[in-house]
DNA sequence: GGTCTTTGTAAGTTATACTAACAATCTTAT
DNA sequence: ATAAGATTGTTAGTATAACTTACAAAGACC
């Protein structure tokens, strides 16, 4: 158990008061981010066998869910900025899970649209998701799954 | 809008039923991430007069806390590993906000302690993170927030 | 003493997020 | 109708974070 001498000069935080506010835990920031870094790791081991992560999952379901979505619309739902959404579409174009092609109604667009692969890849993903989920709910009611989705929802409107 | 014809057999996902696992609404891990993502995003705005990362201050935090703790310390209470744990105490050391020295209880370890200006950097951080908090429990009353609390702390235990 | 483990470190890879710039296209104001 | 402005996709470049592998130094255990 390292524990020297400077222990006392350093551990407080009560002289000046003002940006005393408690400990690390009371922030909730601070707890989002290690729930979320919890998730994060379950996920990417559920997902090790397939090649996929979080964000391209989540951009094959919407683009499944939005035939032809252009990828602004992509980015949008997924509150991504342009530039990172090109960067995951190019992943799973790259895979051929999904195509581009210029949308007809307007000029500037691709309309995305899942490929048969892209198709299947989701139908697996979606199974690996069910698991996911499952280990994820398993410390949770019903009512608390409820519960935590609708504050989250709070957070990210 | 763009929506032509291919629509209709693409968007059944009711054709196989085993896959439909609703919508990715009802997706636990979806909320995470997307509250994960706004509150990443507010963080940055508040910080970007500071020079720090969510993980950066929350390091800074720790090892005012915790005086003398070694980089696996910080580790196994940020839940990184050791690798990206060098990372973060890399780009700390490099702005000049902690020493490391090695430990004398245990030749393998580096003890870590903030400079004074890492002091100092940490309170203004502290000061940010207090609006950004504001920002934060704005929508839920004081036993939401602990509530929310409490359901993230169940997950990442 | 010798073996196994722990800790820090370095190097290299991947994914994500951001900015800035640009071209093509669409929209709007005049 | 044309000019000016906004939107969309794209590329290039940067930063952060997480991971792997490999290695060295030090400690723990037999």
């Amino acid at each position: 158990m390292p524990r020297q001498k400077e222990t006392i000069a350093i551990t407080t935080p009560h002289v000046a008061g003002a940006e005393d506010i408690g400990e690390i835990r009371n922030i909730v920031g601070f707890h989002i981010r290690l729930a979320h870094g919890a998730v994060y790791r379950h996920f990417t081991e559920t997902f090790a066998h397939l090649d996929l992560t979080q964000k391209q999952v989540s951009a094959l379901w919407l683009v499944a869910d939005h035939p032809d979505i252009a990828q602004i619309g992509v980015a949008q739902r997924m509150r991504m900025d342009r530039a990172t959404t090109m960067a995951i579409v190019n992943r799973l174009e790259a895979k051929g899970y999904l195509v581009r092609r210029k949308s007809r109604s307007d000029g500037r667009k691709q309309a995305l649209n899942l490929t048969e692969p892209g198709r299947r890849a989701l139908a697996t993903a979606k199974r690996a998701i069910q698991q996911h989920e499952q280990w994820l709910k398993s410390r949770f009611t019903e009512q608390e799954v409820a519960r935590l989705i609708e504050l989250l929802a709070r957070i990210h409107g």
